[in-house]
DNA sequence: AAAAAACCGGCGCATTGCGCCGGTTTTTTT
DNA sequence: AAAAAAACCGGCGCAATGCGCCGGTTTTTT
């Protein structure tokens, strides 16, 4: 039967093959770069294939050489996204936490996550992608889950006093408000962008700045599983 | 030719005739309902008029008599949670608020945008196509207008002193940090959600405390236009 | 030069939910 | 109570739509 083929070909995520030759990893560089752009100029909605192929200047058989269907382009595009915030993140991981103060750390996460989202063209779409689509839930998961492991682990380095669960409750809030606040300063300019970054680092301050060290928090105690 | 009746048909987003039987003005009620808690169970992807009808109970043919296709459906949602937003703001603003601390001020907002937030059945697929669907983003966009112009009323109001465009601009902020973390908390139970409510209180304070009276802010120029 | 990889683009086709329609039942009107 | 208006019913036609396969050609590698 050639449905239930098909659907397995739908929701096959992973490319179609490993490029070998020099030339085809720069192809699938080069769709990933063209669906950034077209999705940054027409939207998630009327982003296709056929579309993708002819701004590139290619056929769309070429482009279904390298992903079995749009959706894995897409997923291909979160996971590369995925993977510069990760090195990012480890690259933050390995310096010297432990002498930093709270503002300082901040600074530097927000300096490295801005540039994350200025860099990746088309993020919002993408960003919605990844909530609308059910494909590509995973990838959103994923997102939270790293970013969130990757804040407790740097809270607890950074002195935070505070039970795993409750660390958990604040790496959450601080990935929710920075995604938030973080898409409105990528369309911000000048002094409006400055402002709106420096109001988000107080914000973020004060959520945490409780949890350092000495200056217990009101309530000690551990809160439910998320 | 009956495409381009087709097409005006599908972009239309009015009610298709306005009930007037009780019994008919129920089920125009109803429908919504049933949407409303069927986006909750299965999301905005499964959700199809047929669906629809059937977990109502009803006949597809009937649900098409209220509303000209599906979108139109969720646009009458998204006017109703407007409409209940808009009820509980002024509300608010009827008060005097020329009496109260920010801190309480913050509060009461506070409750009634949480209020609303909880109240609303499927409210993240809601959200979700509003965002997905290009009929509906006049709706994101009378949302965000909504709320800001109520804010910065609110904030002229408390005493707080910054030009036009430095107050739309914290507006701005305040609805994205409060639409971000509500929506956090209203997937949170118990002593989690309280902790949350509290940090996003405290988070506002300081984003907005500098703003007020004498207490001058760093810079006091405005801000470019949004 | 032969083999392997990449490229090409037309087009068949399955899918899918939309929403129209003709007829029936219920409510309102007179 | 009868006629008119409104609401209800559910089968099914169908249009749109973009996916992605295929057979053959060109380029690169060995």
């Amino acid at each position: 039967m050639s449905t239930a083929e098909q659907k397995r070909r739908k929701n096959q995520l992973a490319p179609r093959r490993e490029p070998v030759q020099a030339r085809a990893r720069e192809r699938a560089r080069q769709i990933l770069d063209t669906t950034g752009r077209l999705l940054e100029q027409v939207g998630l909605n009327d982003l296709t294939t056929i579309l993708i192929a002819k701004e590139l200047g290619v056929s769309v058989g070429s482009v279904y050489h390298y992903f079995p269907n749009k959706h894995a382009i897409l997923y291909a595009m979160g996971e590369q996204w995925l993977a510069s915030l990760t090195e990012r993140l480890d690259e933050l991981a390995a310096s010297e936490l432990e002498q930093l103060s709270l503002e300082s750390f901040l600074n530097e996460l927000l300096d490295l996550w801005l540039s994350v989202y200025q860099d990746q063209r088309g993020l919002l779409p993408l960003v919605q992608a990844m909530w609308g689509i059910p494909e590509l839930h995973e990838l959103d998961e994923r997102h939270d889950e790293l970013v969130i492991n990757h804040l407790v682990a740097m809270f607890e380095r950074l002195g935070f006093v505070c039970p795993p669960n409750e660390a958990n409750r604040l790496a959450r809030a601080t990935l929710e408000t920075c995604h938030a606040i973080l898409l409105v300063i990528v369309n911000q300019q000048g002094v409006r962008a400055q402002r709106t970054r420096s109001d988000l680092q107080n914000m973020l301050m004060v959520l945490l700045e409780p949890h350092r060290n000495e200056s217990r928090p009101s309530g000690l105690d551990d809160v439910e599983a998320p």
